[in-house]
RNA sequence: GGCGCUGUAGCCAAGAGGCUAAGGCAGCGGAUUGCAAAUCCGCCAUCGUCGGUUCGAAUCCGACCAGCGCCUCCA
């Protein structure tokens, strides 16, 4: 069964099959680094993280390009602002960037191109288009020629007419309003290089063409970026770079629904609002907003002291990438109680084995976790999430719906568990049929990219004596049980739970669990 | 105004013509437990409204209502 794909270029879904055999190129559209990262630049990479890992898993081989746009308007902006350099600044924010992206689990991407670092062959790709006629000069400014292209508007369907086109100081310069900058002249105090048309800036989307055709070759095979990116950025990079080379650029284009920032009051905001009598005051806090607009966009740095890079990824994909997320932190607090229950049952596989989830093996490839599940109706059943999970991958990618027959497969695993006394009286037999399942969920989590690394121990585990001291009191409290002196027992267990510690008395033993 | 997206239980969310409409959070009942915690079992929706197509629609079509995005160099 092939897998399946969302083209905004047809709005439908498309078979996929590569430009070549066995190959795939995807090309992600980056940040613009002049402020840290929000939420919603993660949203992109974490999904495009999750496709490489799945088309690799499928048998491709796979490269991801993100871009990083280092050169713009609001560098020189923010740069001034703070009295520094604009690659200082670009410096500054990739590096947050890059640490955000470490956090959220993506460490799939081959290629990160800066702007500044291609201006040759942005230069040369704004020659060639002058060459051939898309492009002419105006004063130092380069501009695209809209009326040369006849697909023009073909991606977010628009036509020329209803175009407004970029405002600002140069939109004289302009033939017609339609038209686009690939190359901005320098005023005297911003960073430029020289070209052919005197010293300036690459314009908003050349860089994406040329550092694309660079990498990845004239036509390859997903192009993805925000849903707000389909017009103006990924039609006039189509119109470029299809007018140079006389190919598509990309094959399927992929665009992610962006996040939206409910306020903190959490509820509000949304598609569910529903103003039965709009309440005076109650305005603002009604009005949901775009990431990017939202003075409420704090950045990523800032959420992940409170919840984990796991739970965000996990957030993220617990939904279809196309459909726009609210963002409140009840909601993320409501998300990681969920992934709690998959933390719980890899303790229990430790408890049972001894040994760790984490370390179990990720298969490489779909077909080597693969098995007979013969007449066992618990192998059965395993069997048949990892179809269900497979079946929804391949269908566009739905992680959503993948996450929820994961915990179908939790709840399987952790009944198994129950039924067959594995903490209690385990046999080799029934452990080794349990082991079969949590192997299968040590894949399917693997192709999401989650749960490759032990979540990071909290300050209290990491200190020697805590695990010490508390087991001290579980002893004291077991004898206390023993004697029936329950009173002493609740009193430990309760005074533990006012610092946060969870006491579990299960059947091999009394488990203590920390504060996260 | 133009183009487009969305509306499924208290909240989040999968499903896109036909099995009892996944799953998570919250809640309720039960098993288990000395009591808990964790886990398991059970309960909890006719799919924005109105019409149409169809033997049959949450799923297709139309209208309407509501929310949102783009058309302003925001992922």
């Amino acid at each position: 069964m092939p897998i399946r794909l969302y083209n905004t270029l047809t709005r439908t879904k498309e078979p996929f099959e590569p430009v070549q055999p066995g190959k795939v190129g995807i090309y992600l559209c980056g940040p613009t680094v002049y402020k840290p990262s929000h939420i919603g630049h993660m949203v992109g990479p974490v999904i495009f993280d999750t496709i490489k890992r799945y088309l690799q898993w499928n048998g491709y081989q796979v490269t991801l390009v993100v871009n990083i746009t280092d050169v713009d308007d609001k560098l020189i902006a923010e740069s001034q602002v703070r009295g520094i350099s604009m690659a200082a600044l670009a410096e500054e924010m990739t590096a947050d960037y890059m640490r955000n992206l470490a956090a959220v689990g993506v460490d799939t991407v081959d290629h990160f191109p800066r702007a500044t670092a291609h201006i040759d062959e942005i230069v040369a790709f704004v020659s060639e288009l002058i060459a051939r006629g898309y492009a002419y000069v105006a004063d130092g400014d380069v501009y695209f020629d809209v009326s040369r292209d006849p697909e023009y508007g073909k991606l977010s369907r628009r036509s020329v007419e209803e175009m407004q086109g970029e405002g600002g100081t140069t939109a004289e310069r302009k033939r017609s309003a339609a038209d686009f900058a690939l190359w901005k002249s320098a005023k005297p105090d911003e960073p430029s290089w020289p070209s052919p048309w005197g010293p300036g800036r690459p314009g908003w989307h050349i860089e994406c063409s040329a550092m694309s055709r660079k990498l990845l070759g004239r036509t390859f095979d997903i192009h993805g970026g925000g849903l707000d990116l389909v017009f103006p950025h990924h039609e006039n990079e189509i119109a470029q770079s299809e007018c140079c080379h006389g190919v598509p650029q990309a094959k399927y284009w992929l665009h992610n629904g962006l996040m939206q920032a409910s306020d903190e009051v959490g509820k509000i905001g949304g598609r569910h609002t529903r103003r039965a009598e709009p309440q005076p005051g109650d305005q603002q806090a009604q009005e949901a907003g775009k990431m990017g607009k939202s003075k409420g966009a704090a950045p990523f740095s800032e959420l992940l002291k409170t919840y984990s890079g796991e739970t965000i990824r996990f957030f993220l994909l617990s939904t279809h990438y196309r459909r726009p997320i609210d963002f409140s932190e009840e909601r993320i607090r409501e998300v990681e109680r969920g992934l709690e229950k998959f933390y719980g049952l890899f303790a229990r596989y430790q408890r049972v084995t001894q040994k760790s989830f984490y370390d179990l093996p990720a298969t490489r490839r779909r077909e080597d976790g693969q098995f007979e599940p013969g007449q066992d109706p618990f192998l059965l059943e395993v069997h048949t999430c990892r179809e269900r999970v497979l079946e929804n991958m391949d269908d566009d990618f739905n992680t959503g719906g993948a996450i929820g027959v994961l915990f179908d497969l939790v709840r399987l695993l952790n009944r198994y568990c129950d039924e067959h006394g594995l903490e209690s009286a385990p046999q080799p037999q029934t452990v080794a049929v349990w082991e079969r399942g949590m192997f299968t969920l040590r894949e399917l989590t693997a192709t999401l990219g989650l749960f490759r690394a032990p979540p990071q121990a909290t300050h209290a585990a990491r200190d020697e004596l805590v695990p010490r001291l508390l087991d001290l009191l579980v002893s004291v409290r077991a004898e206390a049980r023993a004697a029936r002196n329950f009173a002493a027992a609740d009193r430990i267990r309760q005074g533990l739970a006012e610092l946060g510690i969870t006491l579990e008395d299960r059947p091999g033993g009394t488990v203590w669990v920390l504060p996260k």
